[in-house]
DNA sequence: GGCGGCTCTTGACCCTGATCAAGCGCCGCG
DNA sequence: CGCGGCGCTTGATCAGGGTCAAGAGCCGCC
């Protein structure tokens, strides 16, 4: 990861540093460990070994395809998107990540990272050292635990799209999920920022830009949605599900 | 898992079973935690909680989605095709588990199996029980790391069909997957037989089973492979990964 | 404040692959 | 041995979404 120049100066947090210790309980990590039963007296062990970066500006890259694999991270602040660029300059969007989120989890097995990871507004990170992170859990078996079920939960993730639905379906699905990730960290379920292109979109998708153009048009004529360029409302949560059960399986 | 019916009846194999402990070491996990510097003078830790299982024949089921998650399961012998179904009947095949490959990992998270698995040949499996494996993985870092290797890699597989590729990028790239996963298991990589039928393989791909049909007879016609019922043969590998490049990422 | 560039939108047309339909061949069963 | 069923193939047609093209709105920069 190519944290070098924005790292911030001191690897931050000890147990007794109050406000630290509150600010990181945003990372879905150390959220998660605590949901599982970790002892908080300990907590401090896994503080060590977090580091927090950023920020990142918009187009900066958190890490790139290739690059030794060394840590994994928690989006504090911001979106990131990761995704490959095949030789023809065509890129296939695999993830946009959210506050709480976690990115790198895909590069264990190869020990590099199998995609780039690029900022998409001002981001912050919680970085744990995966190696460390790995000793620790096997003193720590609600991190163990943690970390099997966060990487089974990507598999899943990762095959969501994967079925043949419709450009409609496939958009209505997405909109769901951002609504309910944002509702998950207590922002609105209804009225968020897109805070990706209709581009990023239309890769992750597997759409054209201009199909979730005009798809994103068609459902704000049915009423189920308001777009304003980026800004979004869900105008009927229920019609939208309905769109996107199929892809949800709900 | 619904083995109760066809469940071997003991528990198998202690370390000093020499035929148990060679059989079972063409199960990726017990030879990939070899590979992992795992000790070998304490090999019956992994084994006491392995219990071989099956067979199970063609049609039958080896776990439902919704079913409490107890044990992933490594394929001994025959195929294992994991899907779901969405309410109207179409069915999404999540993957093709060949000899030497692990089901179940993408079940850790819910404690329940999001998907089907069913055999599409007579089939063999080793199963572990999770929660004991877990436990064990805290004790031995190579399973441990073993275990994150393995999820990682199958976040990885299950975005590879997530890309915009025409039918005949994917059907390459699925014929080249296989071509290799074959040969890591000692099977020749140009000539094997399909064991699912074209409908399987075009849910698979996301792809009509017309088109499925079509699609190899083109390949065919240019030489790539060759073609008969289900008796497959690689004609012109390198020919073949050139048309799959997009997709492997080569 | 105006220019330039980029993102987004909208329209017209086209192409890949889905769908519908029919026929074939393999295989199990009576 | 003949019948029937299922999986596969092949052909004809259709449509969803891609591509190409042009224009509109927003924003930053000079």
């Amino acid at each position: 990861m190519s944290t070098a120049r924005t790292r911030s100066a001191r690897p931050v947090a000890t147990a007794d540093d109050g406000d630290e210790l509150r600010f990181c309980s945003t990372c879905a990590f150390s959220s998660a460990c605590l949901d599982n039963g970790y002892d908080k007296s300990r907590l401090h062990e896994l503080h060590i070994l977090v580091e927090h970066t950023g920020p990142y500006r918009e187009g900066e890259h958190v890490f790139r395809e290739g690059e030794p694999f060394g840590a994994i991270a928690a989006v504090r602040a911001g979106t990131v998107k990761t995704y490959v660029t095949d030789r023809d300059g065509r890129e296939t969007v695999l993830g946009f990540f959210l506050p709480g989120e976690l990115i790198g989890l895909n590069a264990i097995s190869q020990d590099r990272y199998p995609c780039n990871a690029v900022a998409l507004e001002s981001v912050a990170l919680c970085r744990f050292s995966f190696p460390m992170m790995a000793t620790l859990a096997t003193r720590v078996p609600g991190i163990q635990q943690q970390l099997f079920k966060l990487l089974s939960e990507d598999i899943g993730k990762a095959s969501l799209l994967s079925g043949d639905y419709s450009a409609e379906e496939r958009l209505a699905a997405f909109m769901v999920t951002l609504s309910r990730r944002y509702a998950a960290r207590g922002f609105s379920p209804t009225r968020f920022s897109l805070t990706m292109s209709r581009t990023d979109m239309a890769n992750y998708l597997r759409l054209a830009p201009e199909t979730v153009s005009r798809v994103l048009r068609r459902l704000q004529d049915s009423g189920f949605v308001a777009v304003e360029r980026r800004e979004f409302t869900v105008t009927d949560p229920a019609g939208l599900e309905t769109l996107a059960r199929h892809v949800l399986r709900v």
